[in-house]
DNA sequence: CGCGTTGGTGAACGTTGTTCACTCCAGCGG
DNA sequence: CCGCTGGAGTGAACAACGTTCACCAACGCG
């Protein structure tokens, strides 16, 4: 079970783990100092290399950049599904889960900032990418939309929205729902985006600092709003 | 009354113009380009001068930004008060105000990107701004602040918060209150935090495209989050 | 008139991302 | 075992960046 089939030539093998370790040690210099530490001589410098070694495996700082982002969105989705899984009832799924979210942005801010913070130029953020995003960020929605198909399923919730829906923006959503398989009405997945914007917004408002000026630990704050998102879903 | 009394001694004015020809073209340049496009070169470039001359009115391109930030919160703020002070009623002054701050933030991607997005170490936050913030968001903070101090006065509203608030939030929120004078109580200050994390949190993901992968104009969305504030505020 | 403060320049330094010519060694075929 | 090919890494170099310095020109005051 260790090593008795090895198909991956070694070389390659090499070749992706100082791949990783150049990712690695971009996101300690990002926490350490933000994202303008993160030069690519002192990047190469924390593994014994110098710069322009690093262009064998990057195209660019950008593109490693990226990879970063990946790799974060990754990690990110990773948690928040073994907490989602772990838990038992649909309530406790989706609490557990907002709140695990929240304190991974605060254990790591940096990174917090670097995914979902003012998009940058060149940065691959989810959103700037074309539109519609690559299968990038599509693992990390998929953690609380399939909270809400389970919910949607589990149908003697209120799943209604309260307003007049306009015939541009049913078409966009009709669109969405589409194109994620059509697992969901067009309500359900309304709820959904209004909760993700509530409770991004929650986590972003905090992260960022702009809760500091009268609170230094939005909890209670995030409680408050979780509570009433759960309200609102029946749970 | 054009300029029967110039107390200010025309050397001084000049400076001055200049210095505000500075952040405008260093605007310009965000707006174009993103923040890494504002390059000291750049904005001298503008203005028909050379870089080094830039530093006879700011210490640093840092201290440039910031004077940026500055007005940028001042253009804010004064744009939301006069939309706030035209309204009539209680109701009118909280929405109109909130749809304009939702408003200003689109029509301005790259300035709020800068005044609300991830803090860059260095770039003067509110937030990071030592804790508490200069008189800089100041202004800001009391365009919504004013109106629930205003909600509590005309107290027949549900001015009350759902849930135990810990002795450590209430001492926090204290001393807040106590900071801004003593103008509200607790619940209400708490209701104004909680208010404010939502609206910021709402604009805040729409503006940095967290929506963009369903939807593309988040208008609706921001209706329904505003018209559950007011009814929880019961406007 | 003279003279100092002020605004502006050009050259320079150190650091950044990036390119290029070059070396070096691992791993393969004969 | 030799020879070679190709990938990994280096050092020098370039342009652009923020910043500093010595210098200069011009305006306003006494």
């Amino acid at each position: 079970m260790t090593d008795v089939k090895p198909p991956v030539p070694r070389r390659e093998r090499l070749r992706a783990a100082t791949q990783d370790e150049l990712v690695a040690a971009a996101r300690e210099l990002l926490v350490a100092g933000g994202v303008d530490a993160v030069t690519l001589r002192s990047i190469a410098g924390q593994l014994g290399m110098t710069a322009p070694a690093i262009y064998r495996y990057f195209d660019s700082r950008e593109a490693l950049l990226n990879t970063l982002v990946d790799s974060l969105y990754d990690e990110l989705a990773d948690y928040l599904l073994t907490v989602r899984d772990a838990a038992q009832s649909l309530t406790d799924r989706f609490v557990l889960t907002s709140r695990a979210f929240r304190e991974w942005a605060l254990a790591h801010r940096a990174e917090f900032g670097l995914l979902f913070g003012a998009p940058v130029p060149g940065v691959g953020h989810a959103a700037t990418e074309g539109g519609k995003d690559t299968d990038r960020g599509m693992r990390f929605a998929r953690v609380w939309l399939d909270l809400f198909i389970e919910l949607a399923e589990s149908n003697n919730r209120p799943m209604t929205w309260r307003r007049p829906i306009s015939a541009a923006l049913n078409s966009q959503i009709t669109d969405y729902v589409n194109s994620i398989g059509g697992v969901v009405s067009v309500e359900v997945a309304l709820l959904y985006l209004s909760c993700w914007e509530r409770l991004y917004g929650a986590v972003c408002t905090e992260t960022f600092g702009h809760l500091a000026f009268a609170v230094d630990d939005g909890a209670e704050l995030f409680e408050d709003q979780l509570l009433d998102v759960a309200e609102r879903l029946g749970l």
